[in-house]
DNA sequence: CTAGAGTCTGACACCCGTGTCAGAGTCAAC
DNA sequence: GTTGACTCTGACACGGGTGTCAGACTCTAG
């Protein structure tokens, strides 16, 4: 199939698409006369793995190294890439720490939100009478 | 003080320190002979905020706005900032909806990880130089 | 043959806080 | 007077996948 057709069954932009193949993530064969991008069966799925690897925070050269290794069934991966596992975890860990420097963002605000003046708090909940009317500063 | 000191005072960088002013963050006065900044004590607390809401993952225009409603205790709002609040819960529902894109990130990897094949030592061929026998670590 | 859809390559923009450099001016200390 | 630290402005780069455009070529249906 051509790219557009891989594009719409994938979702992916034809944009997308040629980056893929530019950073090594799609091997397509060339129409000899046209030059056009021939895309096999199995790139379907394959742009699918690379949608749900970028999705996970991993980067396409991360995925060109993991790429080879996962086999057709559920994210499972193939033998013989045991030592991926470390790469994996790296990123695992990666995301992880994402995940908890956010919550502490949301605390911050949480906090703010919490401490928001009665007359423009959401929540009447969170109405309190110490309305201390410090000076703004410039 | 001058831009080192409050640099050397905040942790931030000279380099972010202009920026902030220029994204109308901070306001310090001008030494009228030399040009040089001069920034007031209250400035390192100012700067420690926009680091802190920064951090939480607002932008600077956000914070721009934000700023003159916050007061000197802790993560308190000045009154007469109505309508922040809303503004305060777009951003928290916007990290919220971060978190939870990254939670599933992390459950994609989980299962890759899981699936891995159990340590090939079998095969000579599969074996890689960061290959460590170690555990998966949560 | 022709119109229109499809595809090609290459390049620029975006986000946005931060690092870094260059060239020049300022100030304090010796 | 000289040296060295400090500061100034402006500009470029980064990450990194994606959008978008321009100009040109290819294919297919009528």
């Amino acid at each position: 199939m051509r790219i557009g057709a891989l594009s719409r069954r994938t979702g992916a932009s034809e944009r997308s698409l040629r980056h893929y193949e530019k950073q090594g993530l799609l091997h397509p064969q060339r129409d000899e006369s046209s030059g056009y991008r021939e895309y096999r069966e199995d790139d379907v799925r394959t742009v699918r793995n690379i949608r749900t690897l970028l999705a996970a925070g991993l980067n396409t050269a991360v995925i060109a190294d993991l790429l080879p290794c996962m086999v057709e069934d559920e994210g499972e991966l193939a033998p013989g890439c045991a030592g991926l596992v470390t790469d994996l975890n790296r990123e695992r860990d990666r995301i992880s720490a994402a995940v908890a420097e956010l919550a502490a963002s949301l605390d911050v605000l949480d906090t703010l939100i919490t401490a928001a003046p009665p007359e423009t708090a959401d929540d009447p909940a969170c109405a309190e009478d110490d309305a201390e009317p410090s000076p703004v500063h410039s």
